[in-house]
DNA sequence: AGTGTATCCTGCAGGC
DNA sequence: TGCCTGCAGGATACAC
């Protein structure tokens, strides 16, 4: 579910609720979300303070005190992050909570993760750079331009959808979004990474930042589980073109969009529109 | 290097 | 109402 629009509007939501809380206790009641054993987990955590909240990729990134490690959040599919006993309201009961962090004074956070997909790490600043240079370009930095978009494709004839979802090659594009900036840059999911020509890769490259933008400034989109942090489901899932819209007009032409299944997950296009 | 397949896990929608 | 199948935003491992 949560891709990088919808990470960054949880870290956005979290940012003025969390730095500051002192870890005073962390319960693990689902293992399978550690990357690492709960014993040694909640050891790291021990006593540490949240300093702030960035977000990498599609993880929410919880910055802690003493030599910048971090708390890594990875999503999943059905993940969320639920401040508890903060002003600003109760985002409702977690339903599936995998770890809670107390913080003391009834203020807590909790790990909720319907299919536990998702998983939670510490890292210390040397692992976590080590992590982080593992990771592809942020889509919307300004350092990440077209023409490196261009040259990174033509590396490849994996098709252009899955090419979009490798996390190694850019950061942050999950299924919906890379199956909507292929529509935006008129060009067919499946065709190979390498067969991408120069105009497409710029207009690629513009409407993976525009499909990226327009989730955030909607808060993220919500097709079922995605909560931001106050607990309201984003409303992204109105201004998509494509995306589980198999057979419904397409937008721009009328044809109707086409479901096809490759790399075991399906992708949406629109057969005139896309080439 | 690529693809297809399977795995982790739960819930929901649709067909009968 | 119940049972079954298929499907779901992610990430990874495997054989070929």
């Amino acid at each position: 579910m949560p891709e990088l629009p919808e990470a960054e509007t949880l870290a956005r939501g979290l940012r003025p609720v969390l730095p500051g809380s002192v870890i005073r206790r962390t319960r693990v009641l689902h293992d399978d979300v550690l990357r690492m054993p709960a014993r040694r987990f909640r050891r790291d955590l021990a006593g540490r303070t949240i300093t702030g909240v960035g977000r990498r990729a599609k993880n929410v990134v919880l910055e802690l005190d003493r030599g910048e490690g971090v708390l890594l959040v990875n999503l999943g599919m059905t993940g969320r992050l639920v401040p508890m006993g903060f002003e600003g309201g109760p985002p409702g009961r977690p339903t599936h909570p995998a770890i809670r962090f107390g913080f003391g004074e009834g203020r807590g956070l909790v790990f909720d993760d319907t299919r536990r997909f998702g998983c939670v790490e510490v890292l210390d600043a040397r692992d976590w750079e080590e992590r982080s240079r593992s990771i592809g370009p942020e889509p919307l930095s300004d350092g990440w331009r077209w023409s490196r978009l261009h040259a990174d494709l033509q590396a490849s004839r994996t098709p252009l959808r899955n090419w979009l979802l490798d996390q190694r090659r850019v950061a942050g594009v999950g299924n919906i979004y890379a199956n909507e900036a292929c529509f935006r840059a008129g060009v067919r999911p499946d065709r190979p990474a390498r067969a991408v020509e120069e105009a497409e890769a710029r207009a690629l490259h513009r409407g993976i930042r525009e499909v990226l933008r327009s989730g955030i400034r909607y808060g993220g989109t919500t097709l079922r589980d995605y909560r931001n942090a106050r607990g309201e489901p984003g409303r992204n899932q109105r201004r998509l073109r494509v995306y589980g819209r198999e057979g419904e007009p397409c937008l721009r032409c009328g044809t109707p969009i086409q479901r096809i299944v490759f790399g075991n997950r399906s992708a949406f296009f629109c057969p005139e529109c896309q080439r």
